[in-house]
DNA sequence: CAGCATCCGACACGATACTG
DNA sequence: CAGTATCGTGTCGGATGCTG
């Protein structure tokens, strides 16, 4: 049943070219479903946060990937810079309506990969074997 | 109304850490979300291709990657390699059932960039004239 | 036809050190 | 606190040429 709908989407993508390599948000597409900047999105859902928590929240980052990656997602508009110009600097991140709008697909990605974790796992080893 | 039940899900997900970077199948996931990976799934969507076929279809991608991107796809039971022993030799590929799962997702995903490449690249425009 | 081998440049990424 | 600068390594990915 869901079989031929997906299909079905997939052909009408296809045939409007809406996700060939060349068509043009592919570089965005690649930066935002990158290694950190998922996780990144993930993580900021729980709410607004600062540098230092965000960086100890998503667990095994570097401070320069997490600018790196910030700094990305703020120019495509879907995290929010707040800077408190006090001393010591206080810098806010949060969604943006944009991104928690993204927060949708990418979260039944990342569980779609959690419920199939096993199967892939299996596969895996079983290849390896054979 | 979708927001609350979203940050729910991301809340309990990362909780649970389910795809933080340690996570086991992050490995997995960067494959198949790569560059390549999410192109050839769309392609073959619509249906069993070969080798050949499928080049043309991605649009833009080198056999070298295809070749490599397919082997990652069969080894986590996503792809299905039929080869015929003709001379010459024919290789026809195909979303497993496995794959076919990962299809709904995707496509939500793929859809999401699509529906809102507009605001992307205004974002984009925005930030890198100010 | 369906690929693998090789070379090579570009960039992602981590570690370390430094700044307002 | 919230980053930036620099360096070194590894992997990604394209181009080319070759095989069964």
């Amino acid at each position: 049943m869901t079989e031929p709908h997906q299909l079905g989407v997939a052909q009408r993508l296809l045939a409007n070219d809406t996700f060939d390599k060349k068509c043009a948000y592919r570089p965005i597409m690649d930066q935002v479903t990158n290694r950190w900047s998922t996780l990144i999105v993930a993580a900021l859902m729980g709410g607004p946060y600062r540098f230092s928590a965000l960086h100890g929240r998503v667990g095994g980052i570097s401070e320069k990937m997490l600018s790196q990656n910030l700094k990305a997602l703020v120019r495509y508009g879907l995290v929010a810079r707040d800077v408190e110009p006090t001393v010591p600097p206080q810098v806010t991140y949060s969604l943006t309506e944009l991104g928690v709008s993204l927060a949708g697909p990418l979260t039944e990605l990342l569980g779609w990969f959690g419920r199939h974790r096993d199967e892939l796992f299996a596969a895996q080893g079983r290849y390896d074997e054979g």
